[in-house]
DNA sequence: TTCATGCTTCGGTCGTAATCGAAACATCAC
DNA sequence: GTGATGTTTCGATTACGACCGAAGCATGAA
């Protein structure tokens, strides 16, 4: 049942866990609550039918529970009802700093998305590294030039996830890299210290990072 | 706040209704009443809910009220989240024909889904009638191929839907065609009687409708 | 061992929303 | 006008689920 689903998202405690979780990274039972604003034993109650419901997936490592998103279609569906939230009007607008560093950059799941996510995958096509629209493709220039990155690329094609995949951006309604290429890019990134994850889903460039990112890919 | 408008989508009566206008119609409220198995004044009820929500619209015709999706966007996230429905198993499975039928050919908001529609997608672009993957667009030859179809291709293009777009199946998880054109090749594939919309979801094909509709565009 | 930390289970309270019958309202047919 | 059809409002019932405090369980640290 396709209510089944929507419900798990449609409770407000949950669905700031989710959202939480939409940076890709694995969260604590204590930090969901937190970020949820609801007591540990509600936050407890919570998590249990989020996993039930196949929304998450636990993973115990000493006494924390950690949890994260189960799958990138998850984050890809809450993505799109943020858009129709927006569309709707059910949102509450504020255009702080907070929000407009979010549009510039910030992460989808394990990928850059914003301005700049949707920037790179132009760069990567118009540099002939990609090809194709919806469905992508590396091309053989591509792949000197990820491997140039220090992207294992044949790795990549080995594993089980797509390489390449196209993931409509919510604030610029226009596609970004996703797939394990995109989780890997991001990666290359934030440990180069072009940029480094923030508190929030927002991903902060240094300076220095944004000239050198603008460079290697030739924005 | 994204968990709004999931809520809207969370009650059974209420996803019910939105499945069944995910065929484009405009229903009234006695149509939706039955399709969700609720009394009228519940009906009622969860239709003014969904329309402060914005996510449907009506229309007033008389004694009738229709109600409507208010956007292709509303649909495709209820494709959205319908694939994930069905991925953690929170679908009933039955496969009996009725479903089976659904698989083959579906109308998906105004447009045809399903394995059929998936090849219509591929046909058109493997013929060059259309070209891109993710955003697509009609070629020359194309123009002139839609024209012979009886499509007015300068008003599809004058109106403010996009001509083309590409909507992810859920079942077939491969593009098919929708926007204004998906539209309207529907239409024409209805018009000619090669296949007619049945009571839910479910498109119909002749078996003469079939062959005519395979030669027509190369499949 | 003992203590601290992280999480879950239990039990009870409270709100909210889904539900429907009855009655009111609106529109058309005649 | 009267009657038929389609829809909404009202009122009352009911049920489900969100919430938290307290206590219990599990794991790691000292």
């Amino acid at each position: 049942m396709i209510s089944t689903v929507a419900a798990l998202i449609g409770d407000p405690a949950r669905a700031n866990m989710l959202t939480a979780l939409m940076d890709g990274r694995a969260l604590t039972v204590t930090e969901l609550a937190s970020a949820a604003s609801v007591a540990l034993p509600t936050a407890s109650g919570h998590l249990a039918k989020l996993e039930q419901g196949r929304l998450l997936v636990a993973q115990k490592q000493g006494r924390h529970r950690y949890f994260r998103l189960s799958d990138a279609d998850i984050g890809e569906a809450i993505e799109k009802l943020m858009g129709i939230a927006q569309r709707t009007g059910a949102v509450r607008v504020r255009t702080g700093p907070r929000n407009q560093a979010m549009r510039t950059a910030r992460i989808c799941y394990d990928h850059m998305a914003g301005e700049r996510g949707v920037a790179l995958l132009d760069a990567l096509r118009r540099s002939g590294h990609l090809e194709g629209e919806e469905r992508l493709a590396v091309t053989a220039d591509g792949r000197r030039f990820f491997a140039d990155l220090g992207i294992d690329m044949a790795k990549l094609e080995k594993g089980r996830r797509p390489v390449c995949r196209a993931c409509l951006d919510w604030s610029e309604r226009r596609s970004h890299l996703a797939g394990a290429l995109g989780k890997a890019l991001l990666q290359a990134i934030v440990e180069r210290g072009w940029a480094r994850r923030s508190e929030s889903r927002v991903l902060v460039f240094t300076p220095s990072g944004e000239r050198a990112f603008a460079e290697a890919f030739a924005l």
